[in-house]
DNA sequence: CCGCACAATAGGAACGTTCCAATCACGGCG
DNA sequence: CGCCGTGATTGGAACGTTCCTATTGTGCGG
């Protein structure tokens, strides 16, 4: 009966050290690979490791050096194939510069939001890397996270918070993008889907209004079709657009989910996208390139955008200013079927 | 000159305890819930809590512990709508239950897997949950994890390996599939897509098998089309299915992506996918709906199915005997427009 | 031949918790 | 009136590292 299983403590360093004859401090010393000690020493050091199958406890190592090795990965919603695409960008970075990141996927909510934050902070995570819930506010998220905690907003804006900004040049994007649209002789661009309570909205919105002022014509708010983000917004906010007195001739959306939504309101109308009404998404998500016309859309480059979030943070966690650390990225326009593009060169050739 | 950073040591238990003039241990037990404690001595710790903005350090905790709160949650591709469904189920009961994720991403990549396996060990996690990469095998994964860590293998068995398997049941939801093809008058039924490798595409070819001998038609290997789980794949899948003599009337997909690239080479060839030639996919992704046509395809609760690995694996984590831990999930038939029921069932009428 | 510099290794405190054993105050009971 | 049980609280060791400060051994110059 009884202790049969000897509460099997995992092996650490200083069982090494006794297999090896050494101290503690030098089988420190071989882990961290300081020339300081002796060739051979270090080889049966290292034979010992290998034989009993150790296994470096990096908690242990944190608490010492009070800074640990884990980054907070706060997503608004993984289920969105941008975002995870974000997330892969981030996660690979956070490997090669030697962090860990925690998950945390926030589903768009703001008490969520808050308690995983909180949560994450109990965790000792040397950083955050956030994409705010939408209804994030900076006043609440002074609450939450103190300012000396490392943190880097990603792709909506929170005004008035302190912390770097890392996102795509939103309003530069959608401008070249409808300005597409207008080169294409379009006259009557709409604007489909987004939620004002995103800065990504506001700022793609006013890229829009950019491009529109551009050309010399006058802004009409009737063009404007808030929706959800979503596939159902997006065919919704379509079908507001025809069933206008004098529909737009082109359809500028809020991203790719909602292009893709107005593209199939199209289609089940017998309407054929990129021939009868233009459409131009934002993001270029894998699925643009396969929807049904391809999407011309607004490429910000994701994954190398997560990368730099990762990278930017850990200058943060080293003690960088923040101030240097905001960041738009250039994006450029894709240009595929669902804008009219191809029809109109062939056309004119 | 210098030193006016004062090393900013974060304030902990003893501080609280120093604040409110207790010992350390009556204010571990405060934050422990502990009825031990007189309630106004209660108070006056709690209160010296939120004055200094004290947070709880769970790192040393578990330190002493030695079995931590982090999971490691190891996904093959992200970047897949069907494994980003599985992590948000996995993930957000992970929380519920007390325990944080550890995400990595292996991209597929054996080796990459093997470098997170030592990482995620490294870091102490209670316990894995894991959808092999493809490629991952019994032999080398012994060797990356001993037998001892709590460890989930999710939606990809690994033939050999001693830890529970949760996934769907892949064999009988393809028989459904398959047999609901062969009831709407298909004699010709494809498959299309699916890596050898992978036990899901065994389990799944083998349900299609099945269908097909249960109706007494006779199995004919060039109806099987092996390509990449991709949109691509699917595509050329279907391309070659149709290069056909005699092309099938109906294909079984390995997957929604699969079917969706195959929907899409049926268009673009001018034929109806549901009408013209019968597609039904796997995995239920929210892409299948919207589809177009939208998808026929199997549903298996992906995200239940992750809650149920994040449950199993915290049984495991407390001891449990991994033997009764294994499950395969009931899996349904969602009928929508790419099979043609909806076709034939109005022809009928 | 001694002391010394230097390379190599060892010892111990510290990190922030948990948990066990010990202590203390207090009232009731024999 | 002293003893003891109980409720409340405390001190200290332990967890597995790091890192600073010894301590040891060795060859060499004076």
């Amino acid at each position: 009966m009884g202790d049969q299983k000897p509460a099997r403590r995992s092996t650490t360093m200083i069982d090494i050290a006794r297999a090896a004859g050494v101290s503690k401090s030098t089988v420190s010393l071989v882990l961290k690979g300081s020339d300081l000690v002796k060739a051979d020493t270090r080889q049966r050091v290292e034979a010992a490791i290998e034989r009993l199958g150790y296994v470096y406890n990096r908690g242990a190592a944190n608490l010492r050096a009070s800074s640990s090795s884990f980054v907070g990965m706060v997503i608004s919603d993984l289920t969105n194939p941008f975002f995870a695409e974000l997330a892969v960008g981030i996660e690979n970075a956070l490997y090669q510069l030697g962090f860990v990141p925690i998950l945390a996927n926030t589903n768009e909510d703001v008490e969520r939001q808050a308690y995983v934050l909180r949560s994450l902070r109990e965790h000792n995570v040397a950083g955050i890397i956030m994409s705010p819930a939408r209804g994030a506010d900076a006043w609440a998220l002074a609450n939450q996270l103190p300012a000396t905690m490392p943190t880097i907003i990603t792709m909506r804006r929170i005004p008035g918070s302190p912390f770097p900004y890392i996102g795509p040049d939103n309003r530069a994007g959608s401008r070249e993008a409808v300005a597409h649209l207008l080169r294409l002789g379009h006259r009557r661009v709409g604007y489909l889907g987004g939620d004002e309570k995103i800065t990504t909205q506001q700022e793609r919105a006013a890229g829009w209004q950019d491009a529109l002022a551009a050309a010399g014509i006058p802004y009409d708010p009737d063009l404007m079709f808030p929706a959800p983000p979503t596939r159902d917004g997006g065919r919704d906010a379509m079908e507001r657009a025809l069933a206008m007195a004098r529909p737009p001739t082109a359809v500028f959306c809020y991203n790719d989910i909602v292009a893709m939504g107005a593209t199939r309101a199209l289609s089940m109308r017998g309407l054929a996208p990129g021939r009868d009404v233009a459409v131009i998404g934002f993001d270029d998500i894998a699925e643009a390139e396969h929807n049904a016309p391809p999407l011309t859309t607004v490429n910000a480059d994701t994954r190398e955008m997560g990368a730099r979030c990762a990278e930017s943070l850990t200058r943060l966690i080293r003690g960088e200013d923040p101030a240097g650390l905001s960041f738009a990225g250039r994006t450029r326009l894709i240009v595929r079927e669902s804008c009219g593009a191809a029809r109109l060169e062939r056309k004119a050739s």
